[in-house]
DNA sequence: TTGCTCCTCACGTCACGTGAGGTGGC
DNA sequence: TTGCTCCTCACGTCACGTGAGGTGGC
């Protein structure tokens, strides 16, 4: 007598149910039945489903097995192209870990993007989600300069005082805090000159990336905190965050 | 005026439809609509957003990403957790690509399992199944005894004309081919004393060996062939293949 | 009126897993 | 009669893709 589909399953180290799949996909031809419609298998359909699974193993599809047909030709071609395959897979989970890495080491909040890792760490959460909003808007090369910045500079007096300033702020104390925080972007400005012209290139187009930031910053900061940014422009006029 | 669906995909660089689906199995909630029914959404969205398409090109689910919940906490767990996955993804297909490498290095049939990559090349096509079929059921230490077998061992006249011998062959011919072929098998015992204990370790049990292996032989070589491996037997009596 | 965007179903993908409900041989 | 194996539907999984069919503002 011959095997049962749980036998050859088994003899494949496969499962009743994958079997099953390859009959009805066509992959494995069903083999004839005994009187009471239990499946006899034999050796062919063992050889078949053994290079089935062996294929399975290595990560074809079940598509590309079936275009490989059922020869015994050597499929080079297919085995160079799927290890071609494989090693993208790897190089590209290698850069996940890398950026892993980074996230774990600087303890970086994960909705920023892994290039501000080295950013001095006390961010309001208005200031961690305005960065996380001109981080996506702006190109990989504008992202890099902003990153840098962040990372050298430390935190000032003044951005604990724009952070702390009350929706009800006073004209004086307004006025006072954009003075200083426009000597401090003036500074920064010398500092790093890609500042200056930060906005230039975004992935978005200007108009959209202003529009962005202007919604960001009408959600993210008071009315305040909003009015001194606006008197800040007109101190030092230039784009800034 | 708020961003549409599209909008913030594109701000979060995902699709129209990944957002939806986020809605739909409550990752991200809805925003306002406008009258007309077209959903607004707003900063905090975006913010949500861009965390969850973050998370998911780190290779998080989208099960896992709920359960790690909308705070910022950072998840260093779940990040470290990530990361040995990642590593074990990677060492598996390393060990795909070295099993790839024998394979296209050796010409080696796929069905054929690797540790055979070295053997000698010319096998007739049952020949091949046989050895496919008890590569599969002989425990991992006996195949690779086996495999040592096929690489160390040149072909044979006598395998040459056992593959040759037709059917109907005479009683002279099976009984000189079988003496043959007894005293190599005794010279290999020698050689390699595994063979003597061939079928003590299997994945399936000694009975289930013997009756696949003869349920293989009995598929594959014609009566000849069969008898001709049964005065074998008798000449030298030991398991054999 | 035409074109573009938005909306909500709802089926398709991939390789099976997992019952549901029924039959057959000891 | 009970327990075990075999069978065939057929829905569920995962993260969306891809139309189908209809509406709203310029």
């Amino acid at each position: 007598m011959a095997w049962s589909t749980r036998e050859i399953a088994e003899l494949a180290g496969t499962s009743l149910r994958a079997v099953r799949h390859y009959h009805d996909i066509g992959l494995l031809p069903e083999p004839e039945r005994r009187s009471n419609g239990y499946k006899q298998y034999g050796v062919t359909h063992l050889m078949r489903l053994l290079r089935i699974t062996k294929l399975v193993t290595l990560g074809f599809s079940l598509h590309q097995i079936a275009d490989l047909g059922d020869g015994d030709e050597h499929p080079a071609e297919a085995l160079r192209a799927l290890d071609a395959d494989l090693a993208r897979q790897i190089e590209q989970r290698q850069r996940l870990r890398a950026e892993l890495a980074e996230i774990l080491g600087s303890g970086l909040a994960t909705d920023l993007p892994s290039e501000f890792a080295g950013a001095r760490k006390e961010f309001s959460e208005a200031d961690r989600n305005f960065i996380a909003v001109i981080g996506r808007v702006l190109g990989k090369k504008e992202r890099a300069a902003y990153a840098e910045l962040l990372t050298d500079e430390a935190r000032m007096e003044s951005d604990d005082d724009f952070d702390a300033l009350p929706a009800d702020a006073d004209e004086t104390t307004r006025q006072e805090l954009a003075e200083r925080l426009a000597a401090e972007v003036r500074r920064l400005s010398e500092q790093f000159p890609a500042v200056k012209t930060l906005g230039a290139e975004t992935t978005v187009g200007p108009r959209r990336y202003r529009e962005t930031l202007d919604r960001a910053i009408g959600e993210l900061y008071n009315p305040a905190q909003r009015d001194v940014m606006r008197r800040m422009r007109l101190i030092y006029p230039k784009e800034n965050g």
